[in-house]
DNA sequence: CGATCAATTGATAGAGGTCAAGACGCGTGG
DNA sequence: CCACGCGTCTTGACCTCTATCAATTGATCG
């Protein structure tokens, strides 16, 4: 893990997705700085440990990040996975401590901003403060929008397609996926065994909605994908 | 559906746990004023429809309600169950739209806020600030908190654990539950079949954790009742 | 006091978990 | 450059949990 210069949100290209969305030219050099040094990560590396006291929110630069939930019982649950331009630690604000761990993917970038100072800020700039109930609000319908009476292969479904629109969304490609995570932390996220994932995997190959080889995913008929998950999500 | 006049938040029971939490005297009448006229409901009364432009927040002050999610197959699923002093609808500040329909449990009363107004004085008042923020924080929480590869039998005992605490961070009883929903709107919370949760309640009962005579409960041996959920809850 | 909805109970079947073995890919070092 | 070893992924066989279907009982309300 490495500190590097302070990069720019002016510069940067999630940020009309990230905190300075509808931030003023004016003000967003005061959010930049608050923006702490960025720091690079390699696949593997623990950037937060669960029950460590909160201070900071983390937004994605670049890369890919895993949220681990480690029980009483020492089982672990995977909670999500974090494209650039997403703000991790907003679940820790109420507890004032962290709720998961936070993994490195692959070789990643994260900005730093301090929670404090950052809700200060928020009350002199109001789109600020605006997009900052935005996103707390969005990720209260993404951790929302699972559970139901779902099979496994609607589940499977629907994060493949909500990976892909994501991915579009960030300006990448919405077909041509890369997967940082195993299958192990895909099916423990879903609440299902890697084995039915694999299978899974493997019967919406033979029936041409997708095509994978390793961890590279081609989707080849994001219609087909769509009408496996068992309803339209956005 | 009645309208009566308003209530005041500093006479209110639930003013330590709602959005007044930490607001000074000399400010909460400020939000007082942006209370506007609770609404009575009764049973099965419909508040708010999925989809409905979202402009207000929305504090339950007595009773219980619940939400409940229309995919596009027509199928409903049950997001969660309200009680006194929870704020509905954060979930709609990103949307602008509500992501479900809100119903009366019981006999139930409401205060409405202008989400607008409040976040406009909440950039005056840092307490008011700061708790709307741990509110949505605290709802990013309980959303995120279940799923996993959890049995029926935890996931019941989880949610039963977890209403037993909300009612006595409430000032009511740890230990006698009212369950104004059905045993349908369990297990389709949940994700099982309602006869599931039939079997299990009795289950529990053979093993004296509970008591159950239709919809009151009480819990005989919650140190059990903790085991059955596999893992400490919040 | 029937009518209706909620809850229980039993019987059956299927989705998916678990266990076990093997294949594949990748990095390391000889 | 190839061989080895480790971790990931796949594939198969089996079995369990829980959904589903169906029938009955119980509660509530006009």
């Amino acid at each position: 893990m490495t500190s590097v210069p302070q990069h720019s949100c002016s510069n940067c290209s999630m940020r009309e997705i990230c905190l300075p969305m509808g931030v003023g030219k004016q003000d967003i050099d005061r959010l930049e700085n608050l923006v702490q040094n960025s720091k690079i990560h390699h696949q593997n590396d623990v950037v937060i440990r669960q029950d460590d006291a909160f201070h900071t929110l983390y937004a994605v630069k670049s890369g890919m990040y895993k949220s681990v939930k480690l029980n009483s019982d020492g089982e672990e649950y995977v909670v999500g996975f974090h494209l650039p331009g997403e703000i991790i630690g907003l679940d820790a604000i109420y507890p004032e401590v962290y709720t998961s761990s936070l993994i490195a993917l692959t070789n990643s970038v994260l900005c730093q901003l301090d929670y404090e100072q950052l809700v200060t800020l928020s009350a002199s700039i109001a789109p600020l403060q605006h997009q900052l109930m935005r996103l707390s609000s969005k990720e209260i319908n993404t951790t929302q929008a699972f559970q139901s009476t779902q099979t496994a292969e609607q589940k499977l479904a629907s994060f493949i397609h909500n990976l892909a629109i994501r991915n579009e969304v960030r300006g990448f490609s919405a077909t041509e996926l890369h997967l940082a995570m195993t299958r192990q932390d895909i099916a423990n996220h879903l609440g299902m065994a890697a084995e039915t994932v694999s299978r899974l995997l493997k019967q919406f190959q033979g029936r041409d909605v997708l095509d994978i080889k390793h961890r590279e995913m081609s989707i080849l008929d994001p219609a087909g994908l769509l009408l496996l998950t068992g309803c339209a999500h956005s």
